[in-house]
RNA sequence: GGAGGCGUGGCUGAGCGGUCGAAAGCAGCAACCUGCUAAGUUGUUGUCCGGGAAACUGGACCGAAGGUUCGAAUCCUUCCGCCUCCGCCA
């Protein structure tokens, strides 16, 4: 949600910011203002009215009391409409984006801003990981549509043990000042290589926290539980994000840096007939993902920071990739500024989206009443980043297509070889 | 799942219908004092919203939302959370 403040003294950026998004039937920015001026003045009245209240109590005037007693019925009850109404259209609004971001309709008008790495060149036609999945014995899809439906899948053997061999190289980098003082010098950035913690968080939420993290809407992209009233997370960001709501942090406990490991939960609602085939769009599927909270002025450092990590974890693991600065029509809803990346897939022949690294300004806070004190003594809601560090499957589809030799088989990435104690996948049951 | 208990300021904890934004202690801050690794004395210290240049001032806040009452931290209802015992369980 944005500050009503701002909206007020900003309409023509809030007005542009809905148009960017198509939001400009959905929300009328006439009404807000207008129902942002009314709250105010009924809060004075309300205000009044208490003042003549506490002073009927106080002089025991029995008559006094009661007729003030209707008027404050009437007005809260006002008060309470208004800014429902308010609140309503608040939520609807989407953040503003940065200064930088493309202006653009769709993921076309995303711009390409840099490339690393060389697409592996093959002797051979690359085949699609569905194929050497199911070739090698490592993905079985065919069980899993009979036990749990389309789009799960059974990750076995090797395939299985890498998923791990990569969460233990990401968490030995995340939590190592010494391999994020690299990784920052590397980007050539001034940030703090302060470590991340890591984080188990639930994988099931209230609704109501959900939509306090602006996450919650289309529900239909979520799954519910009704009887609970629970809504299961679509990233290890949905219970990460709330990690501090309600709290008030001093300005010298930040930045604050976690990373998560979760299963993460999608229906796919509305993507029906879409990358069926493997394991790139699945309802179920593991992720490592990070979430930084800290002072407003270094939001921007802490997402480069984040994209900085993002490209070296894939440098280790000698992916081809590009990043990408998404544009306004493409970002996600409370997104200030979003960066993904996406690496190459050679059985596809097609740059797909493994990361992406959202930095979503106070949007979040806001709502979710996460809030930094400064050292002046005032307070105002923290910044907030969330970006993938690895996306387990989509990862392991690139390792499989990037890595697959002339006989079949799958060679394992160097850094990857001593967890897994062997240099190379093959068939496998 | 059954039975009981409890949610008060940064912490501990009193208050059980008006004199309560709330005792006391701890912690914090300031001044004074003191020669031994810091103690003592005194004063002071909640958050949010509005008005004011400021001093200051009006309002709200005792888990949350409703209700009773002229008046609620105190009584009632619902919800959320925590604790103890029993049952069950990884």
């Amino acid at each position: 949600m944005l500050d009503i403040t701002f909206i007020r003294e900003n309409p023509d950026i809030v007005r542009a910011a809905l148009k960017n998004k198509n939001r400009e039937g959905v929300v009328d920015l006439d009404r807000v203002l207008a129902l942002s001026e009314e709250r105010k003045t009924l809060a004075g009245e309300i205000s009044d009215i208490n003042k003549k209240r506490n002073e009927a109590q106080a002089a025991r005037d029995a008559e006094a009391g009661k007729s003030l007693k209707e008027s404050l019925k009437t007005a809260e009850e006002k008060y309470q409409a208004l800014e429902k109404e308010l609140v309503g259209m608040l939520i609807k609004i989407p953040n503003i984006p940065s200064a930088d971001t493309p202006v653009g309709p769709d993921e076309s008008g995303n711009k390409v801003v840099r490339e690393w790495g060389d697409k592996p060149n093959f002797d051979f036609t690359p085949k699609a990981h569905w194929d050497l999945g199911r070739e090698l014995g490592i993905i079985d899809s065919e069980k899993a549509v009979e036990v749990s439906g389309a789009r799960f899948t059974y990750l076995k053997g090797d395939l299985a043990l890498m998923q791990f061999a990569i969460l233990q190289m990401v968490i030995k980098i995340l939590t190592s000042r010494e391999e994020l003082q690299k990784i920052i010098d590397k980007a050539g950035l001034k940030v703090d290589a302060k470590p991340f913690v890591v984080v188990v968080p639930p994988v099931m939420m209230r609704s109501q926290v959900m939509n306090r993290m602006a996450r919650l809407d289309p529900i239909d992209e979520r799954y519910y539980f009704e009887k609970d009233d629970m809504v299961f997370i679509g990233s290890a960001e949905h219970t990460l994000g709330p990690l501090h709501m309600d709290e008030t942090i001093p300005e010298s406990e930040l930045p604050l840096r976690y990373v998560g490991y979760t299963v993460a939960f999608r229906r796919e609602a509305g993507s029906y007939g879409k990358d069926t085939k493997g394991i790139l769009r699945q309802h179920q599927f593991d992720k490592i993902e990070m979430e930084v909270f800290s002072k407003p002025e270094d939001g921007l450092a802490e997402q480069e920071l984040l994209v900085a990590v993002q490209e070296h974890l894939l440098q280790e693991l000698k992916l081809p990739y590009q990043v990408v600065l998404v544009c306004t029509g493409d970002m996600g809803f409370p997104d200030q500024r979003q960066i993904d990346i996406e690496t190459w897939m050679p059985g596809q022949e097609k740059y797909r989206e493994t990361h992406s690294a959202d930095y979503v300004g106070g949007f979040q806070a806001r709502r979710l009443s996460t809030k930094v004190k400064r050292a002046a003594g005032e307070s105002e809601p923290v910044h907030m980043n969330d970006a993938t560090a690895i996306a387990m499957g989509r990862t392991l589809i690139a390792i499989m297509e990037n890595y697959q030799q002339a006989d079949g088989s799958i060679r394992i990435p160097d850094v990857l070889q001593p967890y897994l104690g062997k240099d190379k996948i093959e068939k496998q049951r």
